[in-house]
DNA sequence: AATAGTATTGCAAATGTTTTCATAAAATAG
DNA sequence: CTATTTTATGAAAACATTTGCAATACTATT
C-alpha cells in the first residue's frame, strides 16, 4: 500500500513491476503484435497501475514526430479566426495531431520568433494565415524541410502550400452588386492593410470594379477601422450623420457591416431603403441579423478543415510538394442591399 | 559554399564550426556568463550560419520544463471562449510559455483524452474551463502533481486552483434586475446545463430570485438552446409569435440574448417597450447594438489574463498551492430593458 | 618565482525512449 | 526425436541535450 506516486514512474518502473525489459514494454506500446498477449497483459495491468504516460519528448528524440503541428494567427479573438482554428483543430485532431497556438497581433516580427519557438519544440508541420509574412520567416520555414501551409488566401504561385479563397475576386464581387444596383455614391470600410493581403486583395478587387466603372470614392468616404464593431460603427457614424452621404457602403470584413448597420440604426437610417451594406465573409451571425445582411460568403469553416487535412497528409507523407487549393466564393443577397434609383427609368 | 542545410544541424554541428566541445555550447546558451565573451562569439556565429535550433525536446528529457501549457476548452468558436484564449495566450507568452491548445465539444470524455495526450508531452501547467469534469480526469491531474487551474467558475472549495466569477451571482443579478422593474411574466432562455455549470449556475441563481419572488415560469417559456445565434432565434420566435407572450426574457448568455433581439425585429417588436431582453456576459459587440444590450457583465479578458498570471507563476515556483481568485461581476443597464407598468401606480 | 585562486573548457554520465541485433524458447516439419 | 522455423524477449546503442567533476590555463599575491 505504499503510495509512491511521485517516485518517478517511467519505463523502467513499469517495466520491473512487470517483470520483464524495458525493451518489452516499449514494444508493447509500438508493436503489440510482437509481444505475447499474456505479458502484454502484464504490462497493462502495471500500467495503469502505476499511472504511466509515456513521455512523448523521449520518443520525439528518435526522429519519430513530435505529433503538434504550431498554428500561427493575427488573433484568436476574431470570429473568422475562431472559425477557422475550431475547423482546423478538429481536421488535424482527426490524424492525432495536436496544436501549439499562438497570436502575433498582426506584428511579422513576432510572428517570426514565435515560428523559431515551434520549431524548438520541433513541431511535425506548420500553419500560418495569409500570405504577408517577413523574408525571414519565409526562408525560415523553407530551410526547416517541414511542411507548411498559408490559410486564407489562393495564390497559384505562393511559395507555401495554401488553402483559401480568392480575395480579391470576393471585393470585386461585392462592388459589382452594388454597381449592378445603380449605385454610384459608395463608401467603403477595410481594416489596415498594412501586412493583411486579406484586406488588401479585396480592396484592390473592389476598386479596380469601381474605376471600372467610372466611380471614385472621395476620401472621407473612404475609411479605415480596425476589426472591431465598436470602431466600426464609431466610422460610420461620422459619414452617416452627414447631410451628403454615400447610398452604399461596403465593408471588408462582415464584423465591419455589423457596426455600419448598428450605426445607421443609430441614426434611424432604414435598411436598405435608405442605405445599402454588403460586407465580406458571410460569418456565423450574419444570415441571422435583421435584415439579414448580404454579403460575399467565405467558407472558413471547409477552408480550416481542409487546410488541416492537407496539412496533416503532407505530414504523414501521404501527400508531396506544395498544395495549393482554392475554395469557391459566392456573392450572398440577403436584404441590406436595394436597387437604387437610376436616372434612366 | 557547399550547401549542406539537411545534414542535421545538431549541437555537434555547432561545437564542431566553432571549434569547441558540445559542453561549451551548451552553456553559452544556459549559463552565457559561464563562457568567455570570444567563445560565446564564435558559438554565436556557427549558431547563425548553420541556423542550428535548439531541441526542446532533448532538453525537456532533463526534467527541465517543456514550456508549454495545456489549455483544454470546451470549444474555440465562441465569442466568450475566443476572448479569454486571446487572453490567457498573452499572458502566459509573457512567460514564456507556449500553449497547447484543444477542444472536447463538451465531451468529457474527450477532455480526459485529450488531457493524457498533453500529459504525454509533458506540459509544465494544465488550465481547463469550468468545473465539470469527470472524476478520471480530477485524479488524473491530482496524481500529476503540475499545477492545473480551471477557469471562468469561482468555488470557494474547488478541486483544482480556479479563476472565475460567481455565475450564480450572474443569474441572480439578472433575475432581479427584471424582477425590480416590475416583470412577472418572464421567459429564460439557457443553453443545455448538462455538463456545463457555468449555465447551471446562471440558472440556479436566476431560478432562486423569480422563486423567491413567487414567480413561476411556465414550461413553454422556459426554453434550452444551443449556443447559436440562428437557433435561439428560432426558439425565441415560437414564443414571440404566440398571442401571450412574457414581457422579458432573461438569457443564459449575449449570443443568445442577440438571438432574441433579432426574433424580435423579426416579429416587429419593439425593444424594449414590447419586450425587454437581458443576457449575462457583456460579449465584445453586446454595448454596440442597437439598442445596447442590458447584461451582467463577467469580466472574460481579466479572467484569462489572471489565470495566465497564476498559472504561468505556478510553474515556475513563485506561487504555491491552489489559488482561487474571483472576479467581479456588475449588472450593465443599457437599453434593453424596460420598467413593466405596475398596478400599483 | 612559487602558490593560491579563478576563469574557462572538456569529458563522460545521465535523461526516457526506440530499435537493431542476438538469443532463448517454443512450435513445426521431416 | 532432431533440425528448422517462428515467436518472444533482452542487451545495448542511439537520439540531442545538460551538468557535475576534473583538468587546464590565467591572474593575482606574496
Amino acid at each position: 500500500m505504499t503510495d509512491n506516486k511521485l517516485n518517478k514512474v517511467d519505463i523502467f518502473a513499469v517495466a520491473k513491476r512487470a517483470k520483464v525489459s524495458i525493451s518489452t514494454v516499449s514494444r508493447s506500446f509500438n508493436h503489440p503484435e510482437l509481444v505475447n498477449p499474456a505479458t502484454r497483459k502484464k504490462i497493462d495491468a502495471a500500467v495503469r497501475k502505476l499511472g504511466y504516460i509515456r513521455n512523448r519528448a523521449a520518443q520525439t528524440m528518435h526522429g519519430i514526430r513530435s505529433g503538434t503541428i504550431g498554428l500561427v494567427v493575427p488573433t484568436i479573438d476574431h470570429a473568422i479566426f475562431a472559425e477557422v482554428i475550431q475547423a482546423f483543430s478538429d481536421s488535424v485532431d482527426d490524424h492525432g495531431f495536436t496544436i501549439l497556438i499562438a497570436s502575433h497581433g498582426y506584428d511579422l516580427q513576432r510572428e517570426y520568433s514565435v515560428l523559431r519557438k515551434f520549431l524548438e519544440h520541433r513541431v511535425d508541420g506548420l500553419a500560418l494565415i495569409g500570405e504577408d509574412h517577413s523574408e525571414e520567416t519565409y526562408s525560415l520555414i523553407e530551410r526547416q524541410g517541414i511542411p507548411a501551409v498559408s490559410i486564407w488566401n489562393y495564390n497559384a504561385a505562393s511559395r507555401l502550400s495554401c488553402v483559401g479563397a480568392d480575395n480579391t475576386k470576393a471585393g470585386w464581387l461585392a462592388a459589382q452588386h452594388l454597381v449592378d444596383l445603380g449605385h454610384r455614391d459608395i463608401g467603403l470600410m477595410f481594416p489596415t492593410a498594412t501586412d493583411n493581403d486579406r484586406a488588401r486583395d479585396r480592396r484592390n478587387g473592389a476598386q479596380s470594379v469601381l474605376s471600372g466603372a467610372g466611380i471614385s470614392v472621395p476620401p472621407q468616404w473612404d475609411i479605415e477601422s480596425p476589426y472591431s464593431i465598436a470602431e466600426a460603427k464609431d466610422a460610420a457614424l461620422k459619414i452617416l450623420e452627414n447631410t451628403h452621404r454615400p447610398t452604399a457602403i461596403l465593408c471588408g470584413n462582415d464584423v465591419l457591416a455589423l457596426g455600419v448597420l448598428y450605426a445607421a440604426r443609430r441614426c434611424n437610417l432604414r435598411i436598405p431603403d435608405d442605405l445599402s451594406v454588403i460586407g465580406i465573409g458571410d460569418f456565423k451571425g450574419s444570415k441571422d441579423m435583421e435584415p439579414g445582411l448580404t454579403t460575399v460568403r467565405l467558407p472558413a469553416r471547409k477552408i480550416g478543415r481542409l487546410a488541416g487535412e492537407h496539412l496533416s497528409r503532407s505530414i504523414i507523407g501521404e501527400l508531396s510538394g506544395p498544395q495549393r487549393i482554392t475554395c469557391d466564393i459566392e456573392l450572398i443577397v440577403r436584404n441590406t442591399c436595394q436597387r437604387q434609383g437610376v436616372d434612366t427609368d
